[in-house]
DNA sequence: TATAACATACATTTTAGTATGTATCTATAA
DNA sequence: TTATAGATACATACTAAAATGTATGTTATA
């Protein structure tokens, strides 16, 4: 209706952003239109309109506000080292985070199963998704350098392939757990799983 | 137009089912319709319903004709027994069926990232893709029980958690490469990837 | 006074689903 | 053996809902 100061106009951003992820991970990528976004925040699709051209265009939002958020929040927890036991507690501290924070689990679930990867939704995604993405492997990486210099891993290991293989292997279990194919807890298998790889690629 | 004998019938079904997963793989469930499946197809909207009553139906028939058919190809080449070599064999053969058979390739893509799992969906999808995940999960845990048995296993090894895993692992390995995240072959992404989990889990 | 921050109304497209039409096959009976 | 009735395998036409995007209206703020 009327114009509001800049604090509450950035409230409604908000607002809007929340009721996105909530209608999204309820109906799924497809399914969410404009006109429930903005009747559960309390307005109607002109606010949204306002604030996001279109639901790509949300998506890339929350990844950004979402994921920089969480990494902000974690930044002083996450260990600064590089050896292959920190990067087991690196992972754990995320699963911890998608136990904890309702919010972001919701979110994780959005992007792992209730949203399909089409073309255009990439295009308008994919620099937003790079963030997170390249940030968990740009650890491993690190990791998996510095171990193989001090001599730690296996010869055989190709520490490209392996970046991938334990990147996947933390995607595949968010997916299995989120996607409620898994009754065990996010953390459990999280810390299972990546003390194993490790272990399998160490010396 | 005109009814034709039975055999016509059942190309005509398998018609539409080829054209169905092409239309899914290219656009993405959302955005696929019963009239781009007809038409590329070579028939018209009524042909589709003839068959299948909705998306979703589609699907279902999707999964089981092509995982059905798949797994009758690979079965006399599978390995029987239930070693932990065994079963690094077993998914590197499904790894290389996805690298050989285009189709099916295209089948895996649309299940790992272009559908969303709404609940509608999972309703009617739920048991034909049961056959797929718990035939692997089966496997992996007849392993893992008979490793345990022998010995084999670190005795910190919970079995249930580390079948599922395992199973995340391959889903996450599948999807990583599916979605063209990692240009690594999936094979060599299997094979380093279950290697090194196994040898993490072993004595 | 201009414009930011929305609300309202509308136009357009799109698609699912259905209802009906029709030609050919198959079964059955004379 | 043939005629015919009914069912099958589609095509065509239509309805009805839904959602996107836009255009325009309104009000308080700077």
């Amino acid at each position: 209706m009327a114009r509001k100061c800049k604090e509450d106009a950035e409230k409604t951003r908000q607002a809007v952003l929340e009721s996105a992820l909530d209608v999204f991970s309820e109906k799924g990528f497809a399914k969410t239109t404009f006109d429930e976004i903005a009747a559960r925040a309390g307005f109607t699709k002109g606010a949204v309109y306002w604030y996001f051209r279109n639901k790509a265009d949300l998506v890339a939002a929350l990844i950004t506000e979402y994921v920089e958020r969480k990494r902000a929040e974690l930044a002083p927890v996450v260990p600064e080292g590089n050896s292959l036991d920190d990067l087991l507690n690196y992972f754990v501290l995320w699963a911890e985070a998608s136990e904890k924070d309702q919010r972001f689990s919701r979110f994780n679930r959005f992007m792992a199963c209730q949203m399909e990867w089409s073309e255009a939704v990439i295009d308008r995604v994919d620099k937003a998704r790079a963030l997170t993405k390249n940030h968990h492997l740009e650890k491993i990486n690190a990791v998996l350098i510095e171990s193989k210099n001090k001599g730690e891993l296996h010869e055989d290991v190709n520490i490209d392939v392996m970046s991938h293989v334990i990147m996947s292997t933390y995607i595949g279990i968010v997916f299995s757990v989120l996607s409620k194919r898994v009754n065990f807890s996010m953390v459990d298998m999280v810390h299972s799983g990546m003390k194993a790889l490790l272990n399998g690629i160490r010396k």
